[in-house]
DNA sequence: TACATCACG
DNA sequence: GACGTACGTGATGTAC
């Protein structure tokens, strides 16, 4: 390869240039895993493309990356292979390639042939066994070996000349993790594999042992010969019987798993010496499979592609620009064949016309604002970019100064570039932007109309609008993220250039408006052009995807209502929260002190790795466990544990570390983020970062304010209303159990909250079969864990953990719930194949939730992601219904004549600034708003309280 | 930068 | 038989 000699960043050590380095790619893992990442592609006559073009890219990257002297990709050639002949079953019940996949494999090893590098593969022969083979002769003459794959089969080939590297995580595999995957070192792998068994190769073992087990018994006997010849005298008789009854079978299932590193080599190793691509074999390739971005990257579409180089064509042609005859277009969903770029410098009223006029003929224009903060109150707009049509867009900078470090002592000082004054600017597009004829796409706009609509930028209100994060997110919640760039790439097949990537990072960065027009209008022109073709991509998925209505009525009419909460900000009084930092560091001294004493000796207290080692290594407490990294684990409830058991060293612990949380967290960091202008802060509400639909607040985060100690309160009641005003909180009362009630349609809970019960002592007496007046403080709380761990889908060992009750007790307990309330047991399970057969569940209101892992293969994993199902709905559901109540708000104010203001969102509470003179009011249409919001099967109600500051009002 | 911890619903 | 064990967030400090 032409650069062999660059540094080898993704090998764990540089090879010496000169040394012989073999990289044996396994192709299959490459294929399954483009296939299943990318969404799917046609070419456009139809053939299915998407795994050729995701091979293809990840080939690309490597081959600009490794280091190796030889390269080979290595492919499976048919389904029957010679372990067919000694264990039928082998593989069996492995599925059909999905249909789609088919025809791409041949394009595949096309593919790979137009980057010069040799395809490998044999009949008969797994592309494992190829591997194991080529790796063998390639030691034998003297050379490394780097095998890309993460499979765990091939682990047994590890050893100091041979290495893995896993190709997500960019990680080698070597002895010490094989180690931790096998339990045993790597010529003992398929020891470990024999009694284990492969479930997904139908590799049978031996029937009850696991990976675990049988490291432990390949430890102590060796080999699998070993253990065999040893196993009459095993003690423990399951074990025995299993081991001498399957003894055949682990000899078979070991012959299966050990790869056949004799296979004959399809082609010399010669043939393998790594070569650079023909540009020309290449190029053409790409542009038969229409791969124009890839062409682009690789800088091929230039001179070696005349025939698809863009042409001239008119600079606002009404329509797309049509492909050349013959030509085949861009292969993503959305084909929008126009080239990113390059884009237009605007820098006067002539230049900006053109796009204005385009605009209003297109009736849609996207736009982006450039800033030099991302605080959108704070922010200097620097400039704006737009977009009329694919490929046509153009930035206008603003405020651009000259770029550091051009002037010297000689020269003149810099000057900056010639440019439009934001006045005029503003004066040519405020009529645009506030133009009801003409659609607005901005990705994430709640930024920009923050920005815009401020007084220094022309106070423009940009109207209508639509938000390509939104739409995204109204469809595809759960599944991935929304940023602009993760979309691009996504959908469009398109990397765009990087905030970083212009402007620098960490001391280097310059602010945006100090960076050369040229480049800032590759990036600003760039954003606003791939916003308009997500856009075009994506709205008309709406409809379809059934998320037309969620978008248009909900998260759409959250953009403006959100924009006046952020401005609004809440009144924090600082001298207050001096003087609760005061008091709690005081404390903090005092208990620090004592913590030293009682330890013999001074430490970090807020270290958990030197309060672990003294509290189970020097002081020898009970009930110690490590974690992942082998640290004690110190936290609460560990702590609370031994407290409990009157050890004074961690009760102090734990109150310094309340202390030391609430200091840093919320005195000083709510205090840091006080606006010195109107002495109120201003969260940032991210509308598309959860997977179940709930908003969520940094920058302060405003919705985990402390409120459930004392100390914690006293931070709230920082949180005041202006002179002649209160604070008025609304909380939804149980709404996640009110739609517990509502899907599974549970007839005493429907009862209780109708008749407006307390829900959780309704479900002490109806599981615990007590008169109402026989529920206590204990069957209520025990009720109440109850009720809120079915929602999160907990099991009888959480709530016995919970409960501090033997796990016995807790699965009766949960017997009798489920008993008591039918419909529940079958709602969950409903949810459960629900997301495993869509990889979504829904809320009641119709929004679709993705559910990551659901498929895993891993039972953790998957049992987080059937945990995450059963919960998604609740939580998704009471996001959904507070954000209907939020978008009917404004209104429902204004037509009551009242000026409350709503500040803040936390899940399920609402929180108001009012007039003295009008609180009654308010709390009625507030009631009445959030109440009439949805029609479940149970009534929603709203806990309304009032109060000169958060605390009390709560 | 990863992890542990802990604040909230 | 093994493995984990209640969902969803964001901010902070320590240690690497």
């Amino acid at each position: 390869m032409a650069d062999a000699a660059v540094s080898p960043e993704i090998l764990a050590e540089p090879v010496k240039e000169a040394e012989p380095h073999l990289i044996l790619v396994d192709g299959s893992g490459y294929i399954f895993r483009a296939f299943h990442a990318l969404p799917p592609m046609t070419r456009p006559d139809g053939v299915p493309v998407n795994a050729v073009f995701g091979f293809t890219n990840m080939l690309g990257q490597f081959l600009t990356r490794h280091a190796g002297t030889h390269i080979a990709v290595v492919f499976d050639a048919s389904r029957v292979t010679f372990r067919n002949a000694i264990y039928d079953q082998y593989k069996a019940h492995r599925p059909e390639a999905p249909p789609e996949l088919v025809p791409q494999f041949a394009l595949i090893r096309e593919a790979t042939a137009a980057y010069g590098v040799a395809c490998i593969e044999l009949d008969g022969y797994e592309a494992d066994d190829l591997i194991g083979a080529y790796a063998k002769g390639f030691e034998a003459l003297g050379g490394q070996v780097t095998i890309v794959s993460s499979d765990k089969d091939l682990m047994q080939l590890v050893r100091p000349g041979v290495q893995l590297l896993d190709p997500i995580k960019q990680k080698p595999i070597r002895e010490p993790e094989v180690l931790e995957k096998f339990g045993v070192t790597p010529d003992k792998v398929v020891d470990v594999q024999a009694l284990a068994g492969d479930s997904t190769d139908n590799v049978p073992g031996v029937p009850g042992i696991g990976i675990k087990t049988a490291a432990a018994l390949i430890n102590e006997y060796g080999d699998l010969e070993g253990l065999l010849a040893a196993a009459p005298g095993i003690k423990q008789p399951k074990r025995r019987e299993a081991l001498l009854s399957n003894a055949e079978l682990a000899r078979i299932s070991k012959k299966l798993v050990t790869l056949d590193c004799d296979a004959p080599l399809p082609r010399p190793i010669d043939e393998l010496l790594a070569r650079p691509p023909e540009p020309g074999r290449l190029a053409g390739f790409l542009r038969e499979q229409g791969f124009r971005s890839l062409l682009h990257r690789m800088g091929l579409d230039g001179d070696a592609a005349p025939e698809t180089a863009p042409v001239s064509r008119p600079r606002f042609a009404p329509q797309l620009p049509e492909a050349a005859p013959g030509t085949v277009t861009e292969i993503t969903p959305a084909a929008d064949e126009a080239p990113f770029g390059p884009y237009e410098t605007v820098v006067d009223e002539a230049g900006l016309a053109p796009f204005i006029a385009a605009a209003r003929e297109a009736g849609v224009v996207a736009v982006d604002t450039e800033t030099d903060s991302l605080d959108a109150l704070h922010a200097n707009l620097v400039g704006i970019s737009l977009a009329v049509a694919p490929g046509k867009a153009c930035y206008i900078p603003l405020r651009h100064g000259p770029p550091p470090g051009t002037g010297d002592m000689l020269q003149e000082a810099p000057v900056a570039p010639a440019q439009m004054s934001q006045e005029a600017a503003i004066a040519a597009l405020k009529p645009l932007l506030e133009d009801p004829a003409v659609m607005k796409v901005l990705h994430n706009a709640k930024y920009d109309l923050e920005v815009l609509c401020r007084a220094e930028h022309g106070g423009i209100a940009v109207s209508p609008v639509d938000d390509t994060m939104l739409i995204s997110y109204s469809m595809d919640a759960g599944r991935h993220g929304h940023g602009m760039d993760e979309l691009s790439l996504r959908h469009l097949g398109h990397r765009p250039i990087t905030y970083d990537e212009v402007t620098g990072t960490g001391r280097a960065r310059i602010p945006f408006g100090q960076v050369a027009l040229d480049k800032a209008t590759a990036y600003a022109a760039e954003d606003a052009d791939v916003t308009l073709r997500l856009w075009r991509a994506l709205k008309p998925r709406l409809r379809p995807d059934q998320a037309l209505a969620l978008y248009e009525q909900v998260e759409r009419r959250m953009i403006a209502v959100l924009r006046d909460m952020e401005i609004a900000g809440i009144k924090v009084d600082g001298a207050e929260l001096t003087r609760i930092g005061e008091d709690f560091s005081a404390r903090m001294v005092v208990l620090e002190k004592e913590i030293h004493e009682l330890a013999g000796k001074p430490f970090n207290v807020g270290s958990p790795k030197q309060l672990g080692e003294i509290l189970f290594d020097e002081q020898k407490l009970p009930g110690g466990k490590r974690g992942k990294a082998g640290a004690w684990g110190t936290d609460a409830a560990v702590l609370e544990d031994l407290a409990s058991r009157g050890h004074e060293l961690p009760r102090k612990v734990l109150h310094w570390r309340q202390l030391a949380k609430l200091k840093s967290t919320y005195v000083e960091g709510l205090a840091a983020q006080i606006d010195p202008r109107d002495k109120r802060v201003h969260t940032d509400f991210s509308m598309a970062i959860t997977s179940t639909g709930r908003l969520s607040s940094t920058e302060p985060n405003l919705q985990n304010i402390p409120i459930r100690t004392e100390e914690g309160a006293r931070i709230r009641r920082a949180f005041v209303a202006e002179p002649g005003h209160v604070l008025l909180a609304a909380d939804y009362s149980q709404i996640e159990l009110r739609l517990l009630a509502h899907l599974a349609d549970v007839p005493s809970l429907r009862e209780a909250f109708e008749k407006g019960e307390d829900i959780h002592s309704r479900t002490a007496a109806d599981i615990f079969n007590l008169a109402p007046d026989q529920v206590d403080r204990e069957a209520r709380r025990r009720a109440k864990t109850i009720n809120f761990g079915i929602i999160y889908g907990m099991s009888a060992f959480g709530l016995a953990s919970r409960l501090g009750i033997p796990a016995a007790e807790a699965r009766s307990i949960i017997e009798a719930y489920f008993s008591r309330y039918p419909g529940i047991l079958e709602e969950m399970e409903r949810l459960k194949s629900e997301a495993r057969e869509k990889g979504y569940v829904t809320t009641p209101f119709g929004r679709k939730l993705w559910i990551d892992g659901i498929q895993a293969k891993e039972q953790a994993r998957r049992g987080n992601a059937e945990r995450a199902a059963i919960n998604a709905p609740f939580q998704g559901g009471a996001a959904e219904i507070i954000k209907r109540a939020m978008v009917r708000m404004p209104r429902a104010l204004r037509e009551a004549g009242l000026s409350a203001r709503m500040l803040l969102q936390v899940h399920d509470e609402l929180l108001f600034e009012v007039p003295e003179a009008e609180i009654e009011a308010t709390a009625e249409c507030v009631r009445q708003v959030m109440e009439s919001v949805a029609e479940l099967r149970v009534p929603l109600k709203a806990e309304i309280g009032h109060g000169p500051n958060w605390g009390v009002a709560h």
